[in-house]
RNA sequence: GCGGGUGUGGUGAAAUUGGUAGACACGCUAGACUUAGGAUCUAGUGCUUCGCGGCAUGGGGGUUCGAGUCCCUCCACCCGCACCA
């Protein structure tokens, strides 16, 4: 009998889904176990052979715990918002629903023939009003939220609303940007003087107006309104955020990205910055992703120091991670966008300093990082006050001070910053010297060792001593003290796109609103997704009636990002259907964390930081049980193409064959991997495969071929490398599709597709066939047994250490060594049906049924390995003379160690590699023998 | 520059706690069979040597009876961050 997998594919998926064999509900009775694959957007190009490896993995993994008697979660659905869909229809017209319509049509056709375990009647698509109406609802939660560094926690914000009542703004320790009260508009304050600094009282409180309550307590929530600068893509036409922008250009797309200040919703996830740092210890991922993170989050230990500027009421704050070298610093450096330059600057550079600003902001992202080398600045004319010497420091402007990092403005000392030393350097700014025994007239020295001189109170000492003498005596004079800083931002969470969750927030008299908790916005219509003539977001262009709510002046015209959906989809998926809840308690409390998490690591800070950032907020506010989303994530690798080649001679139609292509001179051209088996090409095909190559003649090798060459890259159409799942499950089937691809190596490993490899995991399921055929009721031989156990053992182990590729391999071994053995017991057979049920499930069905056994394959449990079959009465030794092994010699596997050695060194062989008396004899009971000469 | 990772046959890889390096496949070579197939079966296949043997896990050094595995050092490639004070 032939190995029909059409056949048997088909007949087993159609049993399934009339079953419901992968639908799956809560039981206290069972242990839960939750599989999860990343959120896949659904592209219109669909899934190429890369895509799923991830998916088949998840998948056998999902299948192998159920064997285990766990209760699996193991949902899918489609992050289905998104740039492709919106920019499809400025260009054709067509609304991005319908284009996501037929989009996630196509990917589901896809995923259903690979046989894949989900349960679809959680599926989740993002751009659903059912689901983006608790989107809307989590974004209320975070409106009306505010973060207690006293708690440790996100509270609601009318507990801080009753702190104010009771006590005004003092002893409310908020994440808050610092210094927000010069963002309030203070027109809106007559009350307030020029003084105002934040503080207020509960009196003032309580004669607020309710707008005076508002625009404070917006400072204060988790979500907020304000003006930021953001990274503005005008191509795009929408702000990105830092993830979205990869070496100062667009991740999609490619296109340029300008600083912009503008008025945006952004996400408080600075709040969350040391949790989220130290919750990485909490979770199994690897380290790179983790490191990746901490990098982002940017944690740096240091100093707050305030430098009085001479003959100007106002101070300098600076930050500094070596307040110990303070006696060094010479001058100081703010940013240009800095607001203090306005100010300061005299009369005398006030033209130099206005055209440096100019220029500087004139820059581009990508203009300002390909400069670094280059030292540009401008003295403002002011001076500021060294605390401690009383030193008059001039102050400048550059742009190696970034705006966005710290304060803005650095102390800068030459002898301990390399950046600071550039730039007095080039500048004149005398250098003096603050370490003891260092030369600095090349460089800076930035060894913490070193020890300080010409410091005052601080010679003597290496920077860790100096560093906390240093803050303590700042602190002590009130101009500064010891703080920590993080890199990472909070992000702006606009978009000024059509495509995206609308906002549940209307604005009246200026001031922002969000909804009552049961209203949805939807989408309103609009008549082109475009922005309207003066600039604003598409959704400006939607008349009064076309929202399905209208409340106050105006609705919010931007959308969400696409991160804020797929943030939280992890939880919908256990109560996909809850029309009252986002998900219900009682359910997250059941399946709790994702236990295995399997997708692409370039989320690394984009939505792996985003949802466990939402994660521990909805974990503060009690509406889930856990703090991490993902309790072990692995990233696979990606899949990369195997592009043929054809080697054309110049200004001809004649392609020579790789062996002769160096006789000529040659252009490279991509030849389809369709018309090209093992390297050599289907000149004939070729030919006809496009216009241009019509009447092609071709110089073949001595074999009478025509040898392609070859490169590893990323499979894409245009270079004409790509396989689709498709194609091959129509040749193959399923099951060996699944296999190959868990086959090529290990998961998280990048590795080139092998488009040959595939007929050898083909060849194993077909012999597989052959060997089931065959099963009767023998009595298991011992061999048999042996066989059978020792792979039982072998996949587990691997399964429960992740290795999926080696699994395969185990199985192939134990086919050929029954198979050679030619075993037809059904006893010893079962086992194997079920051990490669998770892999090749629709041929494991067959198998199992073929049997005879009764129930369904997929719960049929996990077997036990017996270690009594395993028990060799005879182990054969390799016996080594200085370690290296010369011969094998199989003695009773009961021999003690003295017994082993009397026995090797009266072998005849042993004699041939010894000379003389050995120095030394080392016997591993059951392992190895090895003889020292 | 900083951080993380990876280097094993012609190819994908295996070797889980230091114990027979290259399992399992692809490819290749030779042969068998035939219903000429992208079929099946048999044998071989790290390099080198006629053979005994010698050499081999990116290079060099070390620890050990024994190192792909542990330590030091250098090199190459990939990924992330990058004027972050």
């Amino acid at each position: 009998m032939e190995y029909n997998y059409q056949e048997i594919e088909a007949r087993w998926q159609k049993k399934w889904r009339e079953d419901q064999a992968y639908k799956v509900s809560e039981d206290p009775n069972k242990k839960k176990y939750y599989v999860l694959d990343m959120f896949p957007y659904p592209s219109g190009a669909g899934l190429h052979v890369g895509h799923p490896l991830g998916y088949i993995a998840s998948d056998v993994y999902a299948r192998y715990k159920r064997h285990l008697g766990f209760n699996v979660l193991h949902p899918m659905g489609y992050d289905s918002f998104g740039l492709p869909a919106e920019q499809y229809a400025i260009q054709t017209g067509q609304h991005p629903a319908i284009t996501t319509k037929n989009n996630i049509a196509r990917y589901r056709e896809q995923l259903d023939k690979m046989g894949f375990c989900y349960d679809w009647s959680r599926e989740v698509r993002t751009s659903d009003p059912e689901y983006y109406r608790w989107t809307q609802w989590i974004f209320k939660q975070l409106f009306n939220a505010w973060y207690n560094h006293d708690t440790n926690k996100a509270e609601p914000i009318d507990s801080l609303i009753a702190k104010f009542e009771d006590n005004g703004s003092y002893n409310v320790n908020a994440a808050i940007d610092e210094n927000w009260w010069k963002e309030l508009d203070l027109e809106a304050f007559p009350q307030f003087g020029e003084h105002f600094a934040g503080e207020f009282t509960a009196t003032d409180w309580t004669s607020f107006s309710e707008k005076q309550q508002q625009l404070v307590l917006m400072h204060f929530r988790l979500t907020f309104l304000a003006d930021s600068w953001v990274n503005w893509c005008p191509a795009l036409g929408t702000v990105l955020a830092n993830d979205e922008i990869k070496d100062g250009v667009s991740e999609r797309g490619g296109h340029p990205v300008e600083q912009k200040l503008m008025r945006q919703w952004s996400m408080r996830i600075s709040a969350y910055a040391q949790r989220l740092i130290d919750d990485l210890e909490t979770v199994d991922w690897n380290d790179s992703i983790k490191e990746i993170q901490r990098n982002w989050i940017g944690r740096s230990e240091g100093a707050q120091v305030f430098f009085q500027l001479a003959d100007h009421p106002h101070s300098i704050e600076v930050f500094t991670t070596r307040p110990d070298t303070v006696f060094g610093a010479t001058f100081m450096v703010l940013a240009p966008e800095h607001e203090l330059v306005e100010t300061i600057t005299t009369e005398e550079y006030r033209d130099e300093i206005n055209a440096y600003v100019k220029q500087a902001k004139a820059k581009t992202e990508r203009d300002r990082q390909a400069n670094v080398k280059q030292v540009t600045g401008a003295f403002t004319g002011a001076y500021a006050v060294h605390p401690f010497t009383g030193d008059k420091l001039p102050v400048w402007i550059a742009d190696y001070v970034l705006a966005g990092y710290g304060t803005g403005a650095v102390m800068a000392v030459p002898a301990g910053d390399q950046r600071d030393y550039d730039f007095a350097k080039t500048f004149r700014i005398p250098i003096p010297n603050i370490f003891e025994g260092v030369d600095i007239s090349e460089e800076a020295c930035a060894d913490k060792s070193a020890v300080l001189c010409n410091s005052d109170f601080l010679d003597g000492m290496p920077a860790k001593k100096a560093i906390s003498a240093c803050c303590s005596r700042l602190e002590e004079m009130g101009i500064g003290k010891g703080r920590v800083n993080y890199r990472l931002r909070d992000a702006v969470f606009s978009r000024q796109r059509y495509w995206g969750e609308p906002f549940p927030v209307y604005y009246r008299d200026g001031v922002p609103y969000v909804l009552e908790d049961h209203e949805l916005v939807t989408l309103p219509d609009v008549d082109k997704y475009l922005p309207t003539e003066d600039g604003e977001p598409p959704l400006a262009r939607a008349t009064q009636d076309a929202w399905n709510i209208w409340k106050g002046d105006r609705m919010e015209y931007n959308t969400m990002p696409g991160w804020a959906g797929s943030s939280w989809y992890f939880l919908r998926y256990m109560d996909a259907l809850n029309d009252k809840e986002f998900c219900a308690r009682s359910k997250s409390d059941y399946w709790g964390q994702v236990d295995l998490y399997i997708g692409g690591a370039e989320h690394a800070t984009g939505h792996l930081l985003y949802s466990r950032f939402w994660t521990k907020f909805l974990y503060d506010m009690g509406h889930i049980g856990f703090s991490e989303p993902f309790a072990k994530m692995i990233n696979q690798g990606m899949i990369l193409g195997r592009s043929s080649f054809v080697y054309r001679i110049k200004d001809t139609n004649t392609f020579v064959t790789l062996e002769k292509k160096d006789d000529h001179e040659t252009q490279a051209l991509y030849a389809d991997i369709a018309l090209v088996d093992n390297d050599i090409l289907n000149t004939e095909a070729f030919a006809k495969w496009r216009e241009e190559y019509k009447g092609a003649e071709f110089i073949l090798n001595d074999q009478g071929n025509y040898v392609c060459g070859h490169e590893v890259e990323k499979m894409s159409k245009s270079k004409f490398n790509v396989q689709t799942p498709d194609e091959l499950v129509e040749k193959f089937g399923a099951d060996t599709l699944r296999c190959y691809e868990m086959f090529l190596g290990p998961l998280e490993q990048a590795k080139p597709w092998d488009t040959k490899g595939i007929n050898g995991v083909h060849n194993f399921l077909r012999k597989t066939t052959r060997l089931f055929e065959k099963a009767d009721d023998a009595t298991p031989s011992k061999d048999n047994l042996k066989s059978v156990h020792k792979t039982i053992k072998k996949i587990t182990e691997d399964l429960e250490r992740y290795s999926w590729n080696t699994v395969v391999s185990a199985l192939m071994i134990a086919v050929n060594e029954l198979t050679e053995q030619k075993c037809t017991s059904r006893e010893a057979l079962s086992p194997l049906a079920v051990l490669l049920s998770p892999y090749a499930p629709h041929l494991a069905a067959e198998l199992w049924n073929n049997l005879g056994h009764q129930g369904s394959v997929l719960d049929a449990a996990w077997p036990q390995f017996d270690e009594k079959h395993l028990v060799e009465d005879e182990i054969e030794y390799p016996v080594s003379f200085n370690g290296k092994m010369r011969f094998k010699l199989p003695l009773p596997a009961d021999m003690n160690p003295k017994e082993v050695e009397a026995a090797v060194m009266a072998h005849e062989r042993t004699a041939e590699f010894l000379q003389g008396e050995p120095k030394k004899v080392i016997v591993v009971p059951g392992r190895i023998v090895n003889i020292v000469m």
